[in-house]
DNA sequence: CGCCAGGGCCTCA
DNA sequence: TGAGGCCATGGC
């Protein structure tokens, strides 16, 4: 039985709170956010596809010293403008259409659910779990490649493992607690950028001992 | 210089 | 339903 605390606990030992979301360190981890936070971790979320924070940080930074970090200016600007301000997140053309297909679904006054979010052109099923997660506290496991790697090395899953399969293994092998949630995915991060990276750093990693990577490729060479 | 970064959409079997 | 191509910038 794969137990999916005790990986939890090892990594919060090691790597301590994370405090995420990470936009602005005078409201991360905070749990009431207000309209406008909320906002710009769904803004995050979606500039965040595929692409490094730190990129995601100059865009925010961007758009702040403009004055234009918020819905209503951000409903009203030139979708090319848009894009131009956005650059530095890369896709800036792609992603200044979902920005906008984004607004607009706020605008319709849907009911702000992952079937929803789905609908949405742009946003797939990360950037909808983590809006749902960090913006509103809502209890869904955020997959993305770094999670795929680490549990796969684990032992826990493929490495090619379906989206929403492994989604369920976290749910059903923890209490669905948002805060948990929230806690453990931001440290699944912060271990693949340390340890866990594509070429892993697998001799100092905390997880190496129960690790089937580590078992396979690096235990023999060490012990011979 | 090449590689990689907290994906998602579209197309084509 | 799965693989492959496409989108783009910046750090190292």
């Amino acid at each position: 039985m794969k137990d999916f605390l005790l990986v939890y606990n090892k990594l919060y030992n090691y790597y301590g709170a994370q405090g995420w979301w990470p936009i602005n360190k005078n409201y991360s981890g905070k749990l009431r956010l207000n309209y406008g936070e909320k906002f710009e971790i769904c803004l995050g979320a979606i500039l965040t596809q595929n692409t490094s924070w730190t990129n995601v940080e100059k865009t925010l930074i961007n758009l702040r010293k403009n004055n234009i970090l918020n819905i209503n200016k951000l409903r009203l600007i030139d979708i090319n403008k848009l894009a131009e301000l956005i650059k530095s997140s890369g896709y800036n053309n792609q992603k200044s259409k979902k920005i906008k297909q984004f607004i607009k679904f706020l605008d319709s006054d849907k009911e702000i659910n992952r079937e929803n979010l789905l609908d949405v052109w742009g946003i797939g099923k990360e950037t909808a779990d983590s809006i749902l997660l960090y913006a509103y506290n809502k209890p869904y496991f955020v997959i993305d490649t770094y999670t795929r790697r680490i549990f796969s090395r684990l032992g826990f899953c493929d490495e090619k493992i379906d989206y929403d399969k492994l989604q369920d293994l976290f749910h059903s092998g923890l209490d669905k607690n948002f805060i948990l949630f929230n806690e453990y995915h931001a440290l699944v991060v912060e271990h693949a950028k340390v340890f866990c990276r594509k070429t892993p750093v697998c001799s100092s990693c905390p997880l190496n001992d129960f690790c089937e990577y580590y078992k396979d490729n690096c235990e023999r060479l060490i012990n011979k």
